[in-house]
DNA sequence: TGTACATCAGTGAACGCGCGTTCACTGATGTAC
DNA sequence: TGTACATCAGTGAACGCGCGTTCACTGATGTAC
């Protein structure tokens, strides 16, 4: 079997990426590295992407597409607005605490820019908007007044926020989550505590 | 003037820390530079740190007494409650905007490992109690029963996790805030935006 | 007060590493005729 | 069906870089006597 045009290198480095992504994180994705374990010579791969940011953004935009899928396919779950609210900010800390690497990726500054990969962007803007629209639980229509989108939005913003910040301290090991516990429940009692009622 | 023993220059190599922190980051703080930029040998740091975890170890404890005291001094600024707890989150998230670099450090994969370095965890454990002691707002006091220990520490995480989202994302650029709002009013509302009430 | 000496903060050179990228090249493939 | 040829995915070697760290060393300092 010989070594030229095997056909499917593209897609192998994009495995192999992601091998090293679940194995050792952004940080340990590179190149040579890359192409070390792919079984490529370590120039080859510049035939298939733009250099290291041109994969790195590939990666993280598969990793952005699976994460809105999984958004997506929760918040359909949920008829009702304060269920659904939850579920998604429980299912964007479960895709943290199952690809914490991913979501490293994605949210972390190894990603490469997104006024540089108008792809990348588009994957990044179209998870967000699957947040937007299940937390808003209205598609924006075109009649909405200037204040009734900022309020959404808003909402929305905070939705993710919350999400994001469970998300980040959990796996960085800042919060470490009580051990008796469910931590789904662990979570959905961060997500809904009411700071401005009174205090035990 | 002779370069031996010029005598300061365990504090002079954290102040050009600071200097290249506030410029770069945590990813341009390199040993190297930093010896560079200070004006001595590259092996000379080593006289004074225990390489170069422990000099950004010494930078991150640095941070985390600037935050803790930041947080301390906005706290005993509000008797009420829910005053106390809404100016703790803008207060952390305003140290995330004006010290972006440190914030980054303090939580950042830069951050040498709390477990290797007893007196970083000393001053991460400090800034979280402070937290922890004003959203409570009440000591831990030693006749506490289990139920309400484990709510006000819920309490305290989930303020946590609000105000770190918030900072995370606004600092990463993910969020941009209104043109047209004050700041702190904007991350005010985001702070205390109910997800449970029904949608606009 | 002078002097021998231990201490220690500096130096400069080097080691070994892995990285991203470029280059001229070569071998396989597929197509036009 | 055979063949010339363009295309292009591979190769291997090299460039240049900056890094953390170690090493034997040297010069300045301060102290004991």
């Amino acid at each position: 079997m010989s070594n030229y045009h095997h056909g499917d290198v593209r897609n192998t480095l994009l495995q192999q990426a992601e091998t090293i992504l679940h194995q050792e994180g952004p940080g340990g994705l590179t190149l040579r590295r890359l192409a070390r374990l792919t079984g490529i010579s370590e120039a080859a791969p510049y035939r298939h992407f733009d250099g290291k940011d041109g994969i790195l953004a590939a990666v993280a935009i598969a990793a952005f597409d699976r994460f809105a899928d999984r958004l997506q396919q929760v918040a359909s779950q949920h008829a009702d607005h304060r269920d659904r609210v939850m579920a998604l900010g429980a299912a964007y800390v479960g895709f943290a605490l199952d690809h914490p690497q991913h979501f490293r990726l994605i949210f972390g500054r190894e990603r490469p820019p997104l006024d540089q990969y108008p792809d990348l962007r588009e994957a990044a803007d179209n998870a967000f908007d699957v947040l937007q629209r299940a937390v808003t639980a209205i598609d924006r229509r075109a009649d909405m007044t200037l204040t009734e989108a900022a309020t959404a939005y808003n909402r929305a913003l905070a939705a993710w926020s919350r999400a994001h910040g469970i998300a980040t301290l959990l796996i960085d090991g800042m919060i470490v989550p009580p051990a008796d516990q469910d931590i789904e429940a662990f979570i959905l009692g961060l997500l809904s505590e009411d700071l401005t009622a009174p205090s035990a």
